[in-house]
DNA sequence: AATCTTAGCAACCGCTCGAAA
DNA sequence: CTTTCGAGCGGTTGCTAAGAT
């Protein structure tokens, strides 16, 4: 078992990084970057190949590493993006700034693998580390609809719920299939009746955390008005306490018509003019109903990391989230909507579209 | 105190992918 | 089209320190 090709060439160092072979590499890369890592370490003066390099710069001595350990918010954030992604550690790490993807990979492997093992951990883990409940509040006449909770959960963590692209589905229509239990990775949301349940106030909503990450953004759907005209002007809506929330009353998740079709990203905008809808329609019973579902995410007030290689996206700071449904705008707390998370991306969803030449 | 075990972490290795020749 | 090379990724190894025996 050699070294890699590029170490064969000539003598090099291996092992642990020297103080003073970190400071060679550190004054090279700030002074001229790396450019082509493997004539690094000869203008830099190391005995090390290239590919050393790059690794020790990018995981250890990159100047916006973070360092320390993984805070609980990290750590809900990972299990969350591994139950989606797998071990694509660089995909992971991308939504968590500051941490590399070695550093979650060997976080999860000596830590969070373990522990999830337990049930009990499991359930800590959603539960968000704090608050054993999280609260879905409504804000009639306002319209405002605020999670609070400053603990982790994602709003669309669902790949299902995301939209295909609208240039494939003319009509925007999506049909939804009568049950939810053939949908991958959906088991514990047919558990959604037992775990629901309404506060004492009509428009204060309380979801057993265990389930909380499987989407709020569900909550507010079933409890959306069942006559929403898309097409029609702006218009209020009361969220109203319907007494407990029955999954198979309404639609819950949306399946795809052709099920080859590709989720995508919601598209995001610069401002809320630029959020557009998807119509839902429901399969699921006798008669039929169509909602409106939001396709744009507005992240004008917030530090979004855009990024079209990203499977999600993840809303860093900020103090409001503005999504709007149908015309009708709402609030999330950002600290919630950690994520917002598909399976896909298409090209050109994200970013705005090339002028014509 | 000595030895063994375990956890955490840094680094390495082999592989894939894409760009360039 | 094929080859070469660099970058990047995920799996794995090996070292060190702390804890257990």
């Amino acid at each position: 078992m050699g070294h890699h090709s590029c170490c064969n060439k000539q003598k090099v160092k291996r092992g642990l990084w020297s103080p003073e072979e970190d400071e060679k590499l550190v004054n090279y890369i700030t002074t001229y970057g790396h450019g082509c890592w493997s004539s690094v370490p000869k203008h830099a003066g190391l005995q090390r190949c290239g590919k050393s390099c790059r690794l020790r710069w990018i995981n250890y001595l990159r100047p916006d590493l973070k360092r320390g350990s993984f805070s609980p918010q990290e750590a809900a954030l990972i299990i969350e993006l591994h139950s989606i992604l797998g071990n694509r550690w660089a995909q992971i790490a991308k939504h968590l700034p500051g941490r590399t993807d070695n550093e979650v990979k060997n976080f999860w492997n000596s830590s969070i693998k373990k522990k999830i093992m337990s049930q009990e951990y499991h359930a800590r883990a959603m539960s968000g580390f704090g608050d054993h409940r999280h609260h879905l509040m409504a804000h009639h006449p306002n319209n405002h609809l605020v999670v609070e909770d400053g603990s982790f959960f994602s709003l669309l963590g669902n790949p299902n719920i995301i939209l295909p692209p609208p240039q494939q589905h003319p009509g925007h229509q999506l049909s939804l299939p009568p049950t939810t239990s053939t949908l991958p990775g959906m088991q514990g949301l047919l558990h959604v009746n037992d775990n629901f349940e309404l506060s004492d106030r009509s428009d204060h909503l309380t979801i057993d955390p265990f389930l909380s990450s499987h989407d709020p953004f569900l909550v507010f759907w079933n409890n959306l008005p069942r006559d929403v005209d898309p097409s029609g002007p702006i218009q209020s809506f009361e969220f109203e306490n319907t007494g407990s929330i029955n999954a198979n009353s309404g639609f819950m998740f949306p399946s795809y018509e052709n099920p080859g079709e590709m989720p995508v990203m919601p598209k995001l905008c610069d401002n809320a003019e630029e959020i557009s809808y998807c119509n839902l329609t429901s399969m699921d019973s006798s008669s039929s109903s169509t909602r409106s579902l939001p396709t744009g995410i507005c992240p004008s007030e917030y530090s979004l990391i855009p990024n079209p290689q990203m499977d999600r996206q993840t809303f860093v700071d900020g103090v409001m989230l503005r999504l709007s449904t149908n015309g009708i705008p709402f609030t999330m707390n950002p600290s919630v909507a950690t994520t917002i998370a598909a399976t896909r991306m298409e090209p050109g969803i994200l970013a705005d579209p090339e002028p014509p030449n």
